[in-house]
DNA sequence: TCTCCAGTTTGCGACAATGCAAAGATCCGG
DNA sequence: CCGGATCTTTGCATTGTCGCAAACTGGAGA
Protein backbone atom coordinates (compact mmCIF):
# COMPACT_ATOMS: atom_id res chain seq x y z
CA UNK A 1 0.00 0.00 0.00
CA UNK A 2 1.15 3.55 -0.50
CA UNK A 3 2.23 5.14 2.17
CA UNK A 4 1.06 9.08 1.09
CA UNK A 5 -0.66 11.48 3.29
CA UNK A 6 -2.93 13.92 1.83
CA UNK A 7 -1.02 16.94 2.54
CA UNK A 8 0.53 15.65 -0.54
CA UNK A 9 -2.34 17.25 -2.40
CA UNK A 10 -3.59 19.63 -0.70
CA UNK A 11 -1.33 22.68 -2.24
CA UNK A 12 -1.62 21.39 -5.59
CA UNK A 13 -3.88 23.45 -8.27
CA UNK A 14 -5.89 20.76 -8.98
CA UNK A 15 -7.20 20.06 -5.94
CA UNK A 16 -7.25 23.77 -4.25
CA UNK A 17 -10.00 24.11 -2.10
CA UNK A 18 -10.86 20.78 -1.64
CA UNK A 19 -10.98 19.58 2.42
CA UNK A 20 -8.92 16.75 3.87
CA UNK A 21 -11.37 14.44 3.62
CA UNK A 22 -11.83 14.66 -0.15
CA UNK A 23 -8.00 14.61 -0.73
CA UNK A 24 -8.17 11.52 1.28
CA UNK A 25 -10.72 9.86 -0.69
CA UNK A 26 -8.91 10.60 -3.63
CA UNK A 27 -5.57 8.85 -2.82
CA UNK A 28 -7.55 5.90 -1.34
CA UNK A 29 -8.28 5.64 -4.68
CA UNK A 30 -4.97 6.18 -6.43
CA UNK A 31 -2.15 3.95 -6.81
CA UNK A 32 1.64 5.14 -7.18
CA UNK A 33 4.38 4.11 -9.25
CA UNK A 34 7.62 5.60 -10.50
CA UNK A 35 8.87 6.13 -13.90
CA UNK A 36 12.29 5.83 -15.05
CA UNK A 37 13.92 9.00 -17.22
CA UNK A 38 12.97 8.12 -20.99
CA UNK A 39 10.28 5.66 -20.16
CA UNK A 40 6.93 6.02 -21.49
CA UNK A 41 4.33 7.34 -19.06
CA UNK A 42 1.92 6.22 -21.88
CA UNK A 43 1.40 6.01 -26.20
CA UNK A 44 -0.44 8.24 -28.34
CA UNK A 45 -3.63 5.95 -29.98
CA UNK A 46 -3.14 3.47 -26.61
CA UNK A 47 -6.80 2.95 -24.50
CA UNK A 48 -6.76 5.58 -21.88
CA UNK A 49 -7.16 3.30 -18.90
CA UNK A 50 -5.93 5.66 -16.22
CA UNK A 51 -5.22 9.35 -15.44
CA UNK A 52 -2.21 10.51 -13.52
CA UNK A 53 -0.82 12.94 -11.56
CA UNK A 54 2.94 13.80 -11.74
CA UNK A 55 4.26 13.64 -8.11
CA UNK A 56 7.84 14.39 -8.88
CA UNK A 57 9.65 15.16 -12.08
CA UNK A 58 9.06 16.76 -15.14
CA UNK A 59 7.10 14.61 -18.27
CA UNK A 60 7.75 15.61 -21.82
CA UNK A 61 4.22 15.10 -24.01
CA UNK A 62 5.34 14.42 -27.48
CA UNK A 63 3.20 13.91 -30.69
CA UNK A 64 5.19 11.95 -33.70
CA UNK A 65 4.25 12.97 -37.30
CA UNK A 66 3.72 10.41 -40.43
CA UNK A 67 7.18 10.59 -41.27
CA UNK A 68 9.03 10.56 -37.90
CA UNK A 69 9.41 13.79 -36.61
CA UNK A 70 8.93 14.44 -33.32
CA UNK A 71 6.76 17.62 -31.81
CA UNK A 72 6.96 17.96 -28.26
CA UNK A 73 3.55 19.16 -26.99
CA UNK A 74 4.37 20.70 -23.65
CA UNK A 75 6.11 19.91 -20.56
CA UNK A 76 4.15 18.93 -17.04
CA UNK A 77 6.23 19.97 -14.63
CA UNK A 78 5.28 18.66 -10.67
CA UNK A 79 2.07 18.87 -9.55
CA UNK A 80 0.18 18.93 -12.84
CA UNK A 81 -2.15 16.28 -13.82
CA UNK A 82 -1.83 14.42 -17.73
CA UNK A 83 -3.42 11.98 -19.56
CA UNK A 84 -6.84 12.43 -18.29
CA UNK A 85 -8.18 11.42 -21.60
CA UNK A 86 -12.01 10.95 -19.80
CA UNK A 87 -12.08 14.74 -19.32
CA UNK A 88 -12.09 15.49 -22.57
CA UNK A 89 -14.33 12.58 -23.90
CA UNK A 90 -11.99 10.61 -25.32
CA UNK A 91 -11.00 6.69 -24.86
CA UNK A 92 -7.47 6.58 -25.90
CA UNK A 93 -4.38 9.27 -25.42
CA UNK A 94 -3.92 11.63 -28.12
CA UNK A 95 0.37 11.87 -27.32
CA UNK A 96 2.74 10.13 -25.98
CA UNK A 97 4.33 10.87 -22.57
CA UNK A 98 7.80 10.38 -21.83
CA UNK A 99 9.40 11.14 -18.54
CA UNK A 100 12.09 13.79 -18.79
CA UNK A 101 13.67 12.96 -15.36
CA UNK A 102 12.88 9.95 -12.91
CA UNK A 103 9.68 10.55 -11.87
CA UNK A 104 7.03 9.78 -9.48
CA UNK A 105 3.38 9.30 -10.42
CA UNK A 106 0.03 8.57 -9.21
CA UNK A 107 -2.33 7.32 -11.13
CA UNK A 108 -6.27 6.86 -10.95
CA UNK A 109 -8.39 4.36 -13.28
CA UNK A 110 -10.11 6.07 -15.99
CA UNK A 111 -13.33 4.35 -15.46
CA UNK A 112 -13.31 6.16 -11.60
CA UNK A 113 -13.12 9.25 -13.75
CA UNK A 114 -17.28 9.83 -13.08
CA UNK A 115 -17.26 8.49 -9.17
CA UNK A 116 -14.61 10.95 -8.95
CA UNK A 117 -16.20 13.79 -10.41
CA UNK A 118 -19.43 13.37 -9.07
CA UNK A 119 -17.65 12.75 -5.66
CA UNK A 120 -15.50 16.00 -5.88
CA UNK A 121 -16.96 18.60 -8.17
CA UNK A 122 -14.04 21.15 -7.11
CA UNK A 123 -11.79 18.64 -8.22
CA UNK A 124 -13.68 18.31 -11.53
CA UNK A 125 -13.72 22.04 -12.14
CA UNK A 126 -10.35 22.46 -11.45
CA UNK A 127 -9.68 20.02 -14.10
CA UNK A 128 -11.98 22.04 -16.77
CA UNK A 129 -9.92 24.99 -16.43
CA UNK A 130 -6.66 23.51 -16.40
CA UNK A 131 -7.92 21.96 -19.93
CA UNK A 132 -9.34 25.41 -20.97
CA UNK A 133 -5.59 27.14 -19.95
CA UNK A 134 -4.29 24.68 -21.80
CA UNK A 135 -6.45 25.21 -24.94
CA UNK A 136 -5.47 28.89 -24.60
CA UNK A 137 -2.37 27.98 -24.27
CA UNK A 138 -1.95 25.86 -27.08
CA UNK A 139 -3.99 28.77 -29.31
CA UNK A 140 -0.96 31.38 -28.48
CA UNK A 141 1.34 28.34 -29.42
CA UNK A 142 -0.23 28.20 -32.74
CA UNK A 143 -0.32 32.11 -32.82
CA UNK A 144 3.25 32.00 -32.25
CA UNK A 145 4.44 29.61 -34.94
CA UNK A 146 2.07 31.46 -37.51
CA UNK A 147 3.97 35.09 -36.99
CA UNK A 148 7.26 35.00 -35.05
CA UNK A 149 10.85 34.04 -36.40
CA UNK A 150 12.64 31.10 -35.32
CA UNK A 151 14.93 32.95 -33.12
CA UNK A 152 11.93 34.64 -31.30
CA UNK A 153 9.87 31.61 -30.78
CA UNK A 154 13.41 30.23 -29.70
CA UNK A 155 13.54 33.07 -27.36
CA UNK A 156 10.46 32.71 -25.93
CA UNK A 157 10.66 28.68 -25.15
CA UNK A 158 13.81 28.77 -23.27
CA UNK A 159 12.30 32.00 -21.07
CA UNK A 160 9.13 29.75 -20.70
CA UNK A 161 11.22 26.66 -19.67
CA UNK A 162 12.90 28.82 -17.04
CA UNK A 163 9.71 30.98 -16.12
CA UNK A 164 8.05 27.30 -15.11
CA UNK A 165 10.70 25.28 -14.16
CA UNK A 166 13.74 27.29 -13.39
CA UNK A 167 15.89 26.73 -10.52
CA UNK A 168 17.59 29.39 -8.72
CA UNK A 169 21.42 28.99 -9.20
CA UNK A 170 24.58 31.40 -8.48
CA UNK A 171 24.95 31.89 -12.33
CA UNK A 172 21.31 32.66 -13.56
CA UNK A 173 17.98 30.72 -13.40
CA UNK A 174 18.97 26.60 -14.83
CA UNK A 175 16.62 24.62 -16.29
CA UNK A 176 15.36 21.91 -14.07
CA UNK A 177 15.66 18.73 -16.45
CA UNK A 178 18.34 17.99 -18.83
CA UNK A 179 17.34 19.55 -22.20
CA UNK A 180 18.99 19.33 -25.59
CA UNK A 181 19.21 21.26 -28.46
CA UNK A 182 16.81 18.45 -29.87
CA UNK A 183 14.27 18.99 -27.50
CA UNK A 184 14.08 22.93 -27.92
CA UNK A 185 13.89 22.31 -31.34
CA UNK A 186 10.88 20.03 -31.44
CA UNK A 187 8.90 22.76 -28.96
CA UNK A 188 9.90 25.36 -31.46
CA UNK A 189 9.02 23.77 -35.20
CA UNK A 190 13.12 24.25 -36.20
CA UNK A 191 16.41 22.34 -36.51
CA UNK A 192 18.99 21.26 -33.70
CA UNK A 193 21.46 23.08 -36.39
CA UNK A 194 19.39 26.31 -35.81
CA UNK A 195 18.66 26.20 -32.11
CA UNK A 196 22.72 25.49 -31.63
CA UNK A 197 23.53 28.69 -33.44
CA UNK A 198 21.32 30.87 -31.72
CA UNK A 199 22.02 29.44 -28.26
CA UNK A 200 26.03 29.75 -28.79
CA UNK A 201 25.31 33.26 -29.80
CA UNK A 202 23.64 34.34 -26.65
CA UNK A 203 26.16 32.27 -24.74
CA UNK A 204 28.70 34.30 -26.57
CA UNK A 205 26.85 37.48 -25.51
CA UNK A 206 26.96 36.00 -21.99
CA UNK A 207 22.59 36.44 -22.14
CA UNK A 208 22.48 32.50 -21.30
CA UNK A 209 24.78 29.62 -20.24
CA UNK A 210 24.76 26.43 -22.26
CA UNK A 211 26.47 23.13 -21.48
CA UNK A 212 25.33 19.40 -22.14
CA UNK A 213 21.66 19.20 -21.81
CA UNK A 214 21.92 22.30 -20.16
CA UNK A 215 20.99 25.62 -20.11
CA UNK A 216 21.03 28.48 -17.52
CA UNK A 217 19.68 32.20 -18.40
CA UNK A 218 21.47 34.51 -17.40
CA UNK A 219 20.20 38.05 -18.79
CA UNK A 220 16.32 37.11 -19.22
CA UNK A 221 15.72 40.39 -20.18
CA UNK A 222 18.32 40.52 -23.27
CA UNK A 223 16.02 37.70 -24.81
CA UNK A 224 12.87 39.44 -23.57
CA UNK A 225 13.50 41.75 -25.83
CA UNK A 226 14.76 39.19 -28.97
CA UNK A 227 11.76 37.31 -28.53
CA UNK A 228 9.16 40.46 -28.89
CA UNK A 229 11.43 42.60 -31.59
CA UNK A 230 9.85 44.66 -34.31
CA UNK A 231 12.02 42.78 -37.16
CA UNK B 1 -40.29 36.74 -27.11
CA UNK B 2 -37.97 34.42 -29.37
CA UNK B 3 -40.21 32.16 -30.85
CA UNK B 4 -38.16 29.59 -30.97
CA UNK B 5 -38.71 25.56 -30.79
CA UNK B 6 -36.91 22.58 -28.91
CA UNK B 7 -36.50 20.64 -32.36
CA UNK B 8 -33.72 23.60 -33.82
CA UNK B 9 -31.36 22.21 -30.71
CA UNK B 10 -32.54 18.26 -31.09
CA UNK B 11 -29.82 17.79 -33.47
CA UNK B 12 -26.78 19.47 -33.06
CA UNK B 13 -24.49 17.67 -30.99
CA UNK B 14 -24.14 20.07 -28.24
CA UNK B 15 -27.39 19.09 -27.28
CA UNK B 16 -27.43 15.30 -28.30
CA UNK B 17 -28.88 12.96 -25.94
CA UNK B 18 -30.92 15.68 -23.78
CA UNK B 19 -34.44 15.23 -23.72
CA UNK B 20 -37.21 17.52 -25.53
CA UNK B 21 -38.24 19.21 -21.69
CA UNK B 22 -34.49 19.92 -21.00
CA UNK B 23 -33.83 21.38 -24.59
CA UNK B 24 -37.18 23.72 -23.82
CA UNK B 25 -35.57 24.64 -20.60
CA UNK B 26 -32.42 25.69 -22.31
CA UNK B 27 -34.08 27.78 -24.84
CA UNK B 28 -35.92 29.27 -22.50
CA UNK B 29 -32.82 31.04 -21.03
CA UNK B 30 -31.52 32.27 -24.36
CA UNK B 31 -31.98 35.48 -26.28
CA UNK B 32 -31.49 34.97 -30.14
CA UNK B 33 -30.21 37.89 -32.00
CA UNK B 34 -28.90 38.59 -35.28
CA UNK B 35 -25.42 39.41 -36.46
CA UNK B 36 -24.17 41.53 -39.68
CA UNK B 37 -20.87 39.88 -41.58
CA UNK B 38 -18.00 41.44 -40.08
CA UNK B 39 -19.25 42.18 -36.72
CA UNK B 40 -17.52 41.38 -33.67
CA UNK B 41 -20.04 38.88 -31.72
CA UNK B 42 -17.39 39.59 -28.73
CA UNK B 43 -14.24 40.88 -28.37
CA UNK B 44 -10.47 39.85 -26.79
CA UNK B 45 -10.18 40.41 -23.32
CA UNK B 46 -13.91 41.72 -23.02
CA UNK B 47 -15.52 40.55 -19.91
CA UNK B 48 -17.48 37.17 -20.85
CA UNK B 49 -20.98 38.33 -20.23
CA UNK B 50 -22.38 35.50 -22.66
CA UNK B 51 -21.78 32.27 -24.20
CA UNK B 52 -23.28 31.76 -27.72
CA UNK B 53 -24.76 28.94 -29.57
CA UNK B 54 -24.27 29.66 -33.65
CA UNK B 55 -27.86 28.61 -35.44
CA UNK B 56 -26.86 29.71 -38.50
CA UNK B 57 -23.95 31.31 -40.21
CA UNK B 58 -19.77 31.36 -39.68
CA UNK B 59 -18.21 32.71 -36.87
CA UNK B 60 -14.11 33.27 -37.49
CA UNK B 61 -12.03 33.31 -34.18
CA UNK B 62 -9.60 35.63 -34.76
CA UNK B 63 -6.59 36.97 -32.17
CA UNK B 64 -4.17 39.73 -32.93
CA UNK B 65 -0.56 39.87 -32.33
CA UNK B 66 0.80 43.05 -30.40
CA UNK B 67 2.18 44.47 -34.00
CA UNK B 68 -0.74 43.88 -35.58
CA UNK B 69 -1.15 41.04 -37.49
CA UNK B 70 -4.40 38.75 -37.48
CA UNK B 71 -4.59 35.03 -37.01
CA UNK B 72 -7.66 32.77 -37.46
CA UNK B 73 -7.75 30.60 -34.95
CA UNK B 74 -10.30 28.68 -36.08
CA UNK B 75 -13.69 28.63 -38.25
CA UNK B 76 -16.86 28.40 -35.88
CA UNK B 77 -19.77 26.34 -38.52
CA UNK B 78 -23.25 26.24 -37.70
CA UNK B 79 -24.41 24.74 -34.47
CA UNK B 80 -21.30 25.20 -32.96
CA UNK B 81 -20.90 26.55 -29.35
CA UNK B 82 -18.54 29.60 -28.82
CA UNK B 83 -17.50 31.95 -26.62
CA UNK B 84 -17.78 29.11 -23.13
CA UNK B 85 -15.50 31.24 -21.33
CA UNK B 86 -16.99 29.94 -18.58
CA UNK B 87 -16.64 26.32 -18.64
CA UNK B 88 -12.93 27.09 -18.77
CA UNK B 89 -13.14 29.04 -15.87
CA UNK B 90 -12.15 32.07 -18.18
CA UNK B 91 -14.12 35.37 -17.26
CA UNK B 92 -13.27 37.09 -20.31
CA UNK B 93 -13.02 35.68 -23.94
CA UNK B 94 -9.21 34.74 -24.93
CA UNK B 95 -9.66 36.06 -28.92
CA UNK B 96 -11.99 38.11 -30.65
CA UNK B 97 -15.08 36.29 -33.05
CA UNK B 98 -16.44 38.04 -35.92
CA UNK B 99 -19.60 36.94 -38.14
CA UNK B 100 -17.95 35.52 -41.83
CA UNK B 101 -21.62 35.85 -42.70
CA UNK B 102 -24.82 37.24 -41.35
CA UNK B 103 -25.43 34.62 -38.31
CA UNK B 104 -27.92 34.34 -36.03
CA UNK B 105 -26.70 33.32 -32.73
CA UNK B 106 -28.25 32.02 -29.43
CA UNK B 107 -26.81 33.69 -26.12
CA UNK B 108 -26.93 32.48 -22.87
CA UNK B 109 -26.07 34.61 -19.76
CA UNK B 110 -22.83 33.37 -18.59
CA UNK B 111 -23.78 33.82 -14.97
CA UNK B 112 -26.07 31.25 -15.83
CA UNK B 113 -23.59 28.41 -16.94
CA UNK B 114 -23.54 26.79 -13.62
CA UNK B 115 -27.37 26.60 -13.00
CA UNK B 116 -27.19 25.39 -16.53
CA UNK B 117 -24.89 22.46 -16.03
CA UNK B 118 -26.29 21.61 -12.79
CA UNK B 119 -29.32 20.89 -14.24
CA UNK B 120 -28.18 19.48 -17.77
CA UNK B 121 -24.95 17.07 -17.08
CA UNK B 122 -25.26 16.06 -20.50
CA UNK B 123 -25.04 19.25 -21.64
CA UNK B 124 -22.02 19.97 -19.91
CA UNK B 125 -20.46 16.64 -21.43
CA UNK B 126 -21.01 17.60 -24.50
CA UNK B 127 -19.57 20.73 -23.67
CA UNK B 128 -16.57 19.58 -22.29
CA UNK B 129 -15.57 17.07 -24.81
CA UNK B 130 -15.98 19.61 -27.46
CA UNK B 131 -13.22 21.55 -25.41
CA UNK B 132 -11.26 18.59 -25.42
CA UNK B 133 -11.65 17.95 -29.34
CA UNK B 134 -10.23 21.49 -29.73
CA UNK B 135 -7.39 21.05 -27.55
CA UNK B 136 -6.49 18.18 -29.72
CA UNK B 137 -7.08 19.51 -32.98
CA UNK B 138 -5.13 23.10 -31.83
CA UNK B 139 -2.20 20.79 -31.38
CA UNK B 140 -2.52 19.30 -34.36
CA UNK B 141 -2.41 22.45 -35.92
CA UNK B 142 0.79 22.96 -33.63
CA UNK B 143 2.37 20.02 -35.39
CA UNK B 144 1.26 21.08 -38.62
CA UNK B 145 2.67 24.34 -38.55
CA UNK B 146 5.86 22.97 -36.99
CA UNK B 147 6.68 20.24 -39.21
CA UNK B 148 5.12 20.98 -42.81
CA UNK B 149 5.94 23.55 -45.71
CA UNK B 150 3.67 26.33 -46.34
CA UNK B 151 2.37 24.76 -49.63
CA UNK B 152 1.26 21.29 -47.43
CA UNK B 153 -0.59 23.70 -44.84
CA UNK B 154 -2.37 25.31 -47.25
CA UNK B 155 -3.22 22.23 -49.02
CA UNK B 156 -4.48 20.94 -45.89
CA UNK B 157 -6.38 24.17 -44.54
CA UNK B 158 -8.28 24.31 -48.30
CA UNK B 159 -9.38 20.53 -47.49
CA UNK B 160 -10.42 20.89 -44.25
CA UNK B 161 -12.51 23.71 -45.10
CA UNK B 162 -14.08 21.32 -47.70
CA UNK B 163 -14.78 18.73 -45.45
CA UNK B 164 -16.43 21.02 -42.73
CA UNK B 165 -18.37 23.69 -44.54
CA UNK B 166 -18.48 22.99 -48.34
CA UNK B 167 -21.41 22.57 -50.32
CA UNK B 168 -21.74 20.65 -53.24
CA UNK B 169 -21.56 22.04 -56.91
CA UNK B 170 -21.99 20.87 -59.76
CA UNK B 171 -17.98 22.12 -60.07
CA UNK B 172 -16.91 20.48 -57.32
CA UNK B 173 -16.93 21.33 -53.81
CA UNK B 174 -17.61 25.05 -52.66
CA UNK B 175 -16.03 26.43 -49.50
CA UNK B 176 -19.54 27.86 -48.14
CA UNK B 177 -18.34 31.30 -47.14
CA UNK B 178 -16.77 34.46 -48.69
CA UNK B 179 -12.98 33.52 -48.10
CA UNK B 180 -10.32 35.59 -49.56
CA UNK B 181 -5.94 34.62 -50.37
CA UNK B 182 -5.69 37.06 -46.90
CA UNK B 183 -7.79 34.31 -44.58
CA UNK B 184 -6.44 31.47 -46.02
CA UNK B 185 -2.39 33.15 -44.78
CA UNK B 186 -4.31 34.04 -41.76
CA UNK B 187 -5.05 30.59 -41.27
CA UNK B 188 -1.56 28.87 -42.06
CA UNK B 189 0.95 31.35 -40.93
CA UNK B 190 1.96 32.66 -44.33
CA UNK B 191 1.19 35.35 -47.00
CA UNK B 192 -1.38 36.42 -49.16
CA UNK B 193 0.83 36.70 -51.69
CA UNK B 194 2.26 32.78 -51.32
CA UNK B 195 -1.19 31.40 -51.07
CA UNK B 196 -2.27 33.27 -54.53
CA UNK B 197 0.66 31.79 -55.77
CA UNK B 198 -0.12 28.56 -54.76
CA UNK B 199 -3.60 28.50 -55.48
CA UNK B 200 -3.68 29.89 -58.90
CA UNK B 201 -0.77 27.35 -59.85
CA UNK B 202 -3.71 24.50 -58.84
CA UNK B 203 -6.47 26.59 -60.60
CA UNK B 204 -4.60 26.27 -63.37
CA UNK B 205 -3.90 22.62 -63.27
CA UNK B 206 -7.51 22.35 -62.74
CA UNK B 207 -7.23 20.65 -59.14
CA UNK B 208 -9.37 23.56 -57.41
CA UNK B 209 -11.49 26.55 -58.86
CA UNK B 210 -10.29 30.03 -57.32
CA UNK B 211 -12.71 33.40 -57.70
CA UNK B 212 -12.72 36.20 -55.78
CA UNK B 213 -13.29 35.38 -51.90
CA UNK B 214 -14.28 31.91 -52.96
CA UNK B 215 -12.49 28.71 -53.58
CA UNK B 216 -13.95 25.52 -55.12
CA UNK B 217 -12.26 22.02 -54.47
CA UNK B 218 -12.66 20.51 -57.83
CA UNK B 219 -9.87 17.28 -57.16
CA UNK B 220 -9.67 16.86 -53.87
CA UNK B 221 -7.24 14.00 -54.03
CA UNK B 222 -4.77 15.98 -55.76
CA UNK B 223 -4.56 18.01 -52.92
CA UNK B 224 -3.96 15.26 -50.71
CA UNK B 225 -0.69 13.96 -52.39
CA UNK B 226 0.17 17.78 -51.75
CA UNK B 227 -0.64 17.93 -48.12
CA UNK B 228 1.25 14.50 -47.58
CA UNK B 229 4.01 15.08 -50.17
CA UNK B 230 6.94 13.59 -48.35
CA UNK B 231 9.02 16.33 -49.95
C1' DT C 1 41.75 6.14 -16.68
C1' DC C 2 40.51 5.35 -21.28
C1' DT C 3 37.05 4.86 -24.76
C1' DC C 4 33.07 5.56 -27.02
C1' DC C 5 28.83 7.74 -27.88
C1' DA C 6 25.46 11.11 -27.66
C1' DG C 7 25.17 15.74 -27.92
C1' DT C 8 27.01 20.18 -29.76
C1' DT C 9 29.19 23.45 -32.80
C1' DT C 10 30.20 25.55 -37.17
C1' DG C 11 30.94 26.34 -42.23
C1' DC C 12 28.90 26.54 -46.56
C1' DG C 13 25.73 25.98 -50.39
C1' DA C 14 20.83 25.70 -51.53
C1' DC C 15 16.21 27.13 -51.65
C1' DA C 16 11.54 28.01 -49.87
C1' DA C 17 9.21 31.78 -48.75
C1' DT C 18 9.06 36.67 -48.08
C1' DG C 19 8.86 41.61 -49.16
C1' DC C 20 8.21 44.95 -52.31
C1' DA C 21 6.07 46.81 -56.27
C1' DA C 22 2.88 47.34 -59.74
C1' DA C 23 -0.69 45.85 -62.72
C1' DG C 24 -5.24 43.46 -63.29
C1' DA C 25 -9.73 41.85 -61.99
C1' DT C 26 -14.09 42.11 -59.67
C1' DC C 27 -17.64 43.97 -57.07
C1' DC C 28 -20.43 47.53 -54.74
C1' DG C 29 -22.45 51.93 -53.92
C1' DG C 30 -23.93 56.14 -55.71
C1' DC D 1 -23.47 52.63 -65.49
C1' DC D 2 -19.47 54.60 -63.75
C1' DG D 3 -15.58 55.10 -60.24
C1' DG D 4 -13.23 53.65 -56.52
C1' DA D 5 -12.25 50.34 -53.15
C1' DT D 6 -11.00 45.74 -52.41
C1' DC D 7 -9.06 41.59 -53.72
C1' DT D 8 -5.92 39.01 -56.71
C1' DT D 9 -2.02 38.05 -59.59
C1' DT D 10 2.74 38.07 -60.90
C1' DG D 11 7.76 39.43 -61.47
C1' DC D 12 12.00 40.05 -59.25
C1' DA D 13 15.40 40.66 -55.64
C1' DT D 14 16.39 39.28 -50.99
C1' DT D 15 17.02 36.42 -47.02
C1' DG D 16 16.02 33.48 -43.11
C1' DT D 17 16.37 28.91 -42.35
C1' DC D 18 17.51 24.47 -43.69
C1' DG D 19 20.35 20.40 -45.11
C1' DC D 20 24.51 18.33 -45.29
C1' DA D 21 29.00 17.42 -43.68
C1' DA D 22 32.59 17.32 -40.58
C1' DA D 23 34.89 18.36 -36.42
C1' DC D 24 34.59 18.90 -31.56
C1' DT D 25 33.40 17.87 -26.55
C1' DG D 26 31.84 16.18 -22.26
C1' DG D 27 30.35 12.45 -19.59
C1' DA D 28 29.08 7.66 -18.55
C1' DG D 29 30.47 3.07 -18.47
C1' DA D 30 34.00 -0.49 -18.93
Amino acid sequence: MSRLDASLLADLPPFSGMSRDALDDMLARAVSFRSAKDAYVFREGEEAHSFFLLLDGYVRVVKVTPDGEQVIVRYIATGELLGIAKAIGRDSYPANAVAAVDCVLLAWPSNAWDAIVAAHPGFATNTYSMVGSRLVGTQDRVVELATERVEQRVANAILSLARETGRKTDEGILIDFPISRQDISEMTGTTLHTVSRLLSSWDSKGWIKGGRQKITLVEGHRLMMVASARD
